[in-house]
RNA sequence: GACCCCUUCGUCUAUCGGUUAGGACUCAAGAUUUUCAUUCUUGCAAGAGGGGUUCGAUUCCCCUAGGGGUCGCCA
């Protein structure tokens, strides 16, 4: 048990594997939360010790996405610290001095087990019907034959092994104690035969050395824990606290996978979620505030998270709730932070932002429209582009009765002598009592004139939004 | 299959033995809006099943069922 004096120290251990995802992003934001709140330190550390599966960016990308989220670590890769290296393949040295050890001590040993051995081996458990596990062949090896093998360059690996009737307790701040037998843990290989360590010897020597207090990490991991605390035990360490969190769910209840889902973070950034509200919506996913709350900004939710208000059970990935969530905050933020942000997506469609007080008032008056950012661009297009007005509207506004309309709107538009949204308000009424036209008949012509359509928004709006020159414009080209 | 975890509206969840089981999203209806969107109001909708313990169980215990995780020289 850890001492509950000594500081807070977690950590967010990724493998370089891809981008960073969903899941992985709530593992970090939990952990980031937990030692804002507690004032300790959050700490980025890179489990790359799979050769096989690095991909080449997959650092550099994590570090970006988890800066531009705004979960910011004080210890890690680039920012560096008292335990440096963070990069596991740069701390090798380390994991075989203390598997070293082991191997002294008779805690572990060398197996020289090919795969094809190993696989036909569990096959045959598997068909028995029985828990598939190493068979410990190599355990008895003498000094004489693994010398031997080592002289040949036959490969091998070092395994853990597992006490034999052993009762573990693993003592978790959210599921509480959990017991599992030493008889369900296979003998663990610690170092691969290409020398690498494998994920449970490299991730229990990095959390003592670097003194993490608190594991916080996804629930398949549960399973695992008593070959770490095992560990802890042979080096004679006291164990951090373990904390399992609950899997994030696809649709059909599995752990949520790529397969089903899209599960990288920065797509969704890239199909214009606001990071604000993916953070909100992902903390959501397992955690609860002890009040009705639910909007919460990171600042927010540091000062109201705690480990104890996190639930046992899976969360389903359901983005019809973000969806929501994020025209919450399209609508909330700033107006000039959503400029820059849909900016992108204007320039895309070739809409024009360098006059920024249109630009902005343009992206003000169509975000209460908007879902995702390039909503915003969308609803956008009808202010900027050259308007296509279909034949039957066409048709339409050139009856006699639109005419009168659009004519009298027109002239008193143009008289008007400040362009504000005081003064489009008597306007409508105006042409009321000139033609004598309302509703429908009214309204109709006007908006197809404007922007092309014949719903959209308030027509003062409007007015305000495509400003004088460009409203008397697309009204004249209207007038047969 | 073995071991472990989990189980409240469709989804995210509140409830720390006594509630008309609350909120949010979705959906529906209504109001506002000339329209759509926004916004507001209202509504639909849940304790897996069975045993205990208790004056009283969603809440505590047991069993069953269901779901999930793990069982790699992946993390």
């Amino acid at each position: 048990m850890t001492d509950r004096t000594s500081p807070v120290r977690v950590r967010f251990a990724p493998s370089p594997t891809g981008n960073l995802h969903i899941g992985g992003l709530r593992t970090a934001l939990y952990n980031y939360l937990f030692a804002r709140a507690q004032g300790g330190a959050f700490i980025l550390r890179i489990e790359d010790t799979d050769q096989t599966r690095l991909e080449p960016n997959a650092i550099a990308n994590l570090i970006t996405t988890l800066k531009t989220m705004g979960l910011d670590y004080d210890e890690g890769p680039e920012v560096g610290g008292n335990h440096a290296p963070y990069i596991q393949s740069q701390r090798l040295t380390m994991y075989h001095r203390h598997v070293q050890m082991l191997l002294d001590q008779g805690y572990a040993y060398r197996c020289f087990c090919t795969p094809e051995t190993l696989d036909q081996m569990r096959s045959e458990q598997k068909q028995k019907g029985e828990f598939a596990k190493y068979d410990r062949r190599c355990l008895h090896l003498q000094p004489s034959e693994i010398d031997s093998k080592l002289q040949a360059g036959e490969p091998c690996v070092i395994r853990l092994k597992m006490p034999d009737d052993h009762r573990f307790e693993i003592d978790d701040l959210i599921r509480g104690k959990v017991q599992m037998d030493s008889a369900q843990s296979d003998d663990q290989i610690l170092i691969k035969s290409d020398n690498f360590p494998t994920y449970h010897l490299a991730a229990v020597v990095d959390d003592h050395e670097m003194q993490i207090s608190h594991v916080i990490r996804g629930e398949e991991w549960l399973s695992s824990t008593p070959k770490h605390l095992w560990l802890y035990q042979c080096f004679g360490w006291s164990p951090p606290q373990w904390v399992h969190l609950p899997l994030i769910l696809n649709p059909d209840k599995s752990k949520l996978s790529k397969r089903m889902n899209d599960v990288s973070v920065q797509s969704y950034l890239n199909r214009g979620y606001l990071k604000q509200a993916l953070i909100n919506f992902i903390a959501l996913l397992g955690w609860h505030a002890a009040d009705d709350r639910e909007i919460f900004t990171l600042e927010e939710l540091i000062s109201e998270f705690s480990l104890d208000r996190v639930n046992k059970s899976g969360a389903v990935f359901d983005l019809t709730k973000l969806d929501w969530m994020n025209g919450q905050y399209i609508r909330k933020a700033d107006l000039s932070e959503i400029c820059d942000l849909c900016k992108p997506w204007f320039q895309s469609l070739n809409l024009d932002t360098t006059d920024y007080p249109r630009f902005s008032r343009i992206v003000d008056l169509v975000r209460n429209y908007a879902t995702l950012l390039p909503d915003i661009a969308d609803h956008a297009k009808i202010y900027y582009e050259t308007m296509v007005i279909g034949d039957k509207d066409l048709e339409y506004i050139g009856t006699d009765a639109s005419q009168a309309v659009l004519i009298s709107f027109f002239a008193i538009l143009r008289s008007l002598p400040d362009w504000e949204m005081t003064a489009f308000a008597p306007v409508i009424e105006k042409v009321i009592t000139e033609t004598g036209i309302k509703g429908k008949n009214l309204y109709f012509p006007i908006r197809i004139a404007l922007i092309g359509q014949g719903s959209g928004p308030e027509i003062p709006l409007i007015l305000n939004a495509l400003g004088r020159q460009e409203t008397l414009l697309r009204l004249s080209a209207v007038l047969f």
